[in-house]
DNA sequence: ATTCCCAGCGCG
DNA sequence: AAAGCGCGCTGGGAAT
């Protein structure tokens, strides 16, 4: 092996250009350890964590190189339809623009909507802010309120949005992808503030973020032949922890334990609205909670949806806008879920929420930094009073734990199980494929009870979050005609077309789980 | 021709 | 007065 001895080099060594990137390459590494000395040195870091995140490294690295299969025939044809779908909203959008202003209109040009809207069309600016700054901004949330409120912008609007949608589809469907076929993501295991993995194109250029894909464009990945494919999902995983740090903090488990006996919306919805007539059967109770409360909205659903954005120490007034009701709706459900309101002898259902926010901006205060149940260190460099860095902290820690205990459980199967084989992680879930040929039942039980991270509070109580799998020959909702076709070919049994594509597996009920995965099997 | 930033939007 | 957080990618358009 050449030893070059960089400190007696100089522009006059004329290195020749593989001796010069071979140098290049001993200095990069040479700085990888100069970074690892530092940082042990003067900010020693948890080893548990800075051992997982190197554990890591195996699974994802096999993820990446292994890749998804992508079925080209379906990802032909969706391209395809799209192209035809824009190029017809684009002419239709030209024309209309030409009768306005005698020159087309890009609906991907911030810009050129901006000219057409509020100087051709004259309608009055709309503003919006985001992070403190105001914005003149045309995104889709402005655009159905010019279309609400304005008639003549009605088709326009509605042509931008439409193009806008299938564009942002077809990125995922002209993505480039490997000449074998497989679509392979990159995954950066130390790259976010809270311990998620993010995920990109690869070092070669193809491939992308396989974690921001879109659950109806999903069906165009698929399992390998010979194997099944298998998506567990870890039940209102960051809801749980939520409920679990309120328990560990002030020892109030009444969040968990609605999150873990039943229906946890339901459940939800029962104590923000007490007065409805409940029964306390199970059945007629989600019944009584998918009654309507407000415009589509059902007491159900705005315990699930307005309760995440509440959790998170969002305002009434950001919780209204996303569900599209008036800002009193929300006032009066936050009122009754976590904030309370004295004046008008509102008792909230979760006080321990709002408890937990507290404590949270004490910590800010006082070391300006919170540590996860795994050990997890984040500092916050804010401002301590701001309530941005409010809200960064108190999204971090279900954020965080969510992040370990994910990864935790993917490392775990990836260890145990060499019989099946990982292809992606998406906060929450993990998908994997494993041979047809072996016992679904217990390769999914096995997985199952890997994934089971548990966790104890300083009161001894036990916690863990139940996994819920999903099988299938693809990683969509629709079981394609390509599947059907490959099962043809293998010999297999021909899968129905399928509105869930990826069958649902009961994780609780042992009775019904071994239903339906006799029916996963005939499907 | 390349690089950079912004707006917009997908996911959890 | 401002009004969940965490990511990555693309096209437009200006700057270099």
């Amino acid at each position: 092996m050449p030893i070059i001895n960089t400190a007696t080099l100089s522009a006059a060594s004329r290195l020749d250009l593989s001796t010069n990137q071979q140098v290049y390459c001993g200095l990069d590494s040479c700085i990888t350890l100069e970074v690892f000395d530092k940082i042990h040195l003067d900010h020693p870091v948890d080893p548990a964590i800075y051992s997982f995140e190197r554990a890591l490294q195996g699974p994802y690295m096999e993820i990446m190189q292994r890749g998804i299969a992508v079925d080209k025939l379906a990802r032909f044809k969706a391209t395809g339809e799209l192209h035809e779908q824009m190029d017809r909203a684009r002419a239709i959008l030209d024309e209309f623009a030409g009768a306005i202003w005698d020159r087309p209109l890009n609906p991907r040009s911030p810009k050129q909507l901006k000219e057409f809207f509020y100087d051709k069309l004259k309608i009055p600016e709309k503003w919006i802010s985001i992070k403190g700054e105001r914005k003149l901004s045309l995104n889709r949330e402005v655009l159905e309120k010019l279309s609400d409120e304005y008639l003549f912008a009605r088709p326009f609007v509605s042509l931008i949005l439409t193009y806008r949608e299938m564009a942002k589809q077809l990125e995922l469907f002209e993505t480039e992808i490997d000449r074998d076929g497989r679509f392979r993501a990159s995954y950066n295991i130390a790259g976010t503030e809270t311990g998620r993995p993010s995920s990109s194109e690869n070092a070669f250029g193809t491939g992308g973020n396989a974690q921001n894909i879109a659950p109806g464009l999903r069906y165009i990945f698929c399992s390998d032949p010979g194997y099944r494919m298998c998506v567990i999902d870890l039940e209102q995983v960051e809801a749980r922890d939520v409920g679990f740090f309120c328990g560990c903090l002030f020892g109030d488990w009444t969040f968990l334990d609605n999150c873990e006996s039943g229906d946890l919306h339901t459940n939800n919805a029962k104590l923000i609205w007490p007065e409805r007539p409940w029964t306390g059967n199970p059945k007629e109770d989600k019944e009584i909670a998918e009654q309507i409360f407000y415009r589509e909205f059902s007491f159900r659903d705005m315990a699930k949806r307005g309760g995440h954005l509440s959790n998170y120490y969002g305002t009434a007034w950001t919780a209204a806008r996303s569900l599209k009701v008036p800002s009193q709706i929300m006032e009066d459900f936050q009122a009754r879920y976590i904030r309370g309101d004295a004046s008008r002898g509102i008792v909230p259902a979760y006080p321990a929420i709002a408890r937990w926010w507290q404590w949270t901006a004490e910590q800010l205060e006082t070391v300006g930094h919170i540590t996860t149940p795994f050990g997890r260190k984040r500092h916050f460099f804010g401002r301590p009073n701001d309530d941005t860095t409010l809200r960064e902290a108190i999204a971090f820690l279900p954020q965080s734990t969510t992040a370990d205990r994910m990864n935790l459980g993917l490392w775990k199967v990836w260890h145990a199980m060499p019989q099946i084989q990982l292809l992606a992680q998406t906060y929450d879930s993990i998908t994997f494929q494993y041979p047809e040929s072996l016992d679904e039942n217990s390769i999914i039980e096995e997985a199952l009870a890997l994934l089971k991270v548990e966790l104890v509070s300083p009161s001894g109580r036990k916690y863990s979050v139940p996994g819920e799998a999903k099988v299938g020959w693809n990683w969509g909702r629709q079981v394609t005609p390509a599947d059907q076709e490959r099962a043809r070919a293998a010999g297999k049994r021909v899968p129905r077309l399928n509105p869930d594509g990826l069958i649902k597996w009961s994780r609780s009920k042992p009775d019904a789980r071994s239903r339906l995965v006799g029916l996963a099997r005939i499907a």
